[in-house]
DNA sequence: AGAAAATACGCAAACGTTTTCGAAATAATA
DNA sequence: TATTATTTCGAAAACGTTTGCGTATTTTCT
């Protein structure tokens, strides 16, 4: 219905046979310039384009790649697509986007739609729950090209991109601590994931190395819901010893953490200093603003889809390289780490 | 490579023909209980997959539903994306999201490309640029379902989903006024998109309701660039009779607002009260919170997904019908509004 | 028991491409 | 001029489904 004239169709009018048509269109040497012209003209008038699915058919290619993230409502993540959708769109590829919400079980079930071929590979960060990784390690294991960013997934041995996650860190509860901050918490969504446990890890040192001695109390898990969230945090902010610092993994929980304030008589960054990871445009605009840990995520995005047209568009690529790309994030230092 | 085993290899290995095993997967009458089971199972076993472009080639239908968005970095088209996903997703329908960055050539380009049929279904919201709607009007013509949200396009007759633009902002100018604003500002992106000019209309008509007089200087077109969108409003607010209370038709402009106020010696709410359209879960975090009309996006969305679903699905089902669907958004007051 | 109807399955075409192979027609070479 | 290359195109198969039609087998009815 929608679809207009055939390839068939086109060489009939042309009274020349498909092959023919086909490879003029495909600009192949065997046709002439001339029945090359007169095929592209007539192809232009009478609006010709070609079936995408005959094609993939075919070509077994689907011109398509599918992006699977934990969540849309999120900066960073929409920074990552448009950096992939300004690389791939060059190449005539399209995206298929899909979001778990941070659900295994949705995770799984879209892995494995994706198992059919409809697209060509598979960039994704895994959901926060994703300790079961068998659904990925079946792609794996057929050649599908998956490429990890962010949240990834360290045992499939493909390549992978993620920021300085230990190193920032340190860097960042550094200054937490250089701010005043005796008794530091760290907030994150899930034990089970990479980059948890990373930055918990450049967390732990920065405490160790300044002699400080962590109350595990302090290290919180917390979960999808935002009402809980509040909740957790606020009972963990009114207790006697309370924390005096906040590194968040991921902004979802420094965001929590500004309503849970809002709930306690404490004050931002008087009594609780607050740094998070975050590619807010509008950290700035907080109230306090928020000193945040940003990622270089349209880089990323591009980086990702860059190595992955490499991939599926030279002849005889190897398989993704099993490597870990490293791009460093930054410190940008707000309101919210003052010292008053 | 990534696909498995074809229906007619399964069937070899039943010792059936391709059509039996085809039938029987699709359920159909025509095929016995007994052999149904056998090949079930069998599909189960050696994990055949249908492959979709073979399917998609035959039927005619890709099981696609292609998104066009102006932006993704923005609360709303992502809460409306997912309103859409979580219909679609359940009748095995998968989404292929664009973003046109309100370039209209990039929004002609992805327009022409979908023109071959790669997606069932356009849903889309215009970028601030189209006036020119010829890509849209070869679509319709083509009989290609688009449905339109938000920023719609008045002009093709389908189906169309907003909110209550002139009446919502109507009470929002309304408020502004009741807070002793006596001489309020509109801020937009573009003159030419629908919504704006409905916003804009209930703009004019509570100014009018309340005897005030409209400096046209005050309905400010702004642009894409947000640098300049400060520079442009930071002059707005500093000239001798500057406007002290600001309406902004999109969350965009009203971070810019906040963006020149901090350039300035003025303070929200005392100086300059601010009320804009946005869906961004923080506006009560923000310095000071930002009092907001907001859209029920996710719902909007799922209604979109609805009714194109039944279109799609259904035989027989006339073309969508030219209709404007409203869904009234919420004023949610806060402190950017206040009188102190 | 014989005819009619219902059940269960197979054959082959079709969807719109691309590509292998082969075959004319023209050009180059001996 | 006869032979060989080169250029330019066509016929047909293939990709993996679905479906109209035909047919063999079984069931039902008179």
């Amino acid at each position: 219905m929608a679809s207009g004239i055939s390839l068939k169709e086109l060489a009939a009018e042309l009274k020349l046979a498909p092959s023919t048509v086909s490879r003029a269109l495909n600009d192949s040497y065997e046709i002439s310039e001339q029945t090359k012209k007169k095929v592209l003209s007539m192809a232009e008038k009478l609006n010709y384009h070609p079936n995408p699915f005959a094609r993939s058919l075919r070509e077994n290619k689907s011109k398509a790649i599918a992006v699977i993230i934990p969540e849309r409502i999120n900066t960073f993540f929409a920074q990552v697509i448009d950096g992939i959708e300004e690389i791939t769109q060059e190449h005539g590829y399209h995206l298929l986007v899909y979001c778990t919400h941070e659900d295994v079980e949705k995770e799984k079930k879209i892995v494995n739609l994706l198992l059919n071929g409809r697209a060509d590979a598979i960039v994704m960060s895994v959901s926060s729950q994703t300790s079961d990784i068998s659904h990925l390690h079946k792609l794996y294991e057929r050649g599908f090209p998956i490429l990890f960013f962010d949240r990834i997934c360290s045992e499939i041995p493909t390549t992978k991109f993620i920021t300085n996650d230990y190193q920032v860190t340190l860097e960042a509860t550094r200054h937490l601590i250089q701010q005043g901050c005796k008794r530091p918490a760290f907030l994150m969504l899930s034990e089970d994931i990479s980059i948890t446990k990373e930055r918990h890890r450049g967390f732990l040192a920065a405490l160790k190395e300044a002699g400080i001695s962590h109350n595990p109390e302090f290290s919180k898990v917390c979960c999808q819901n935002e009402e809980t969230n509040i909740e957790i945090l606020k009972n963990l902010l009114i207790q006697e010893n309370r924390p005096d610092g906040i590194l968040a993994s991921v902004e979802k929980l420094a965001l929590a953490c500004y309503q849970a304030v809002k709930k306690t008589d404490l004050k931002i960054p008087t009594d609780l200093k607050i740094i998070s990871f975050s590619n807010m445009g509008i950290a700035g605009l907080l109230n306090p603003s928020l000193t945040t840990i940003s990622q270089p995520a349209f880089s990323m995005g591009e980086e990702c889809a860059r190595i992955l047209i490499k991939k599926l568009t030279k002849t005889n690529q190897p398989a993704l390289a099993n490597e870990v790309v490293v791009i460093p994030s930054k410190i940008t230092i707000r309101a919210s780490t003052m010292v008053e």
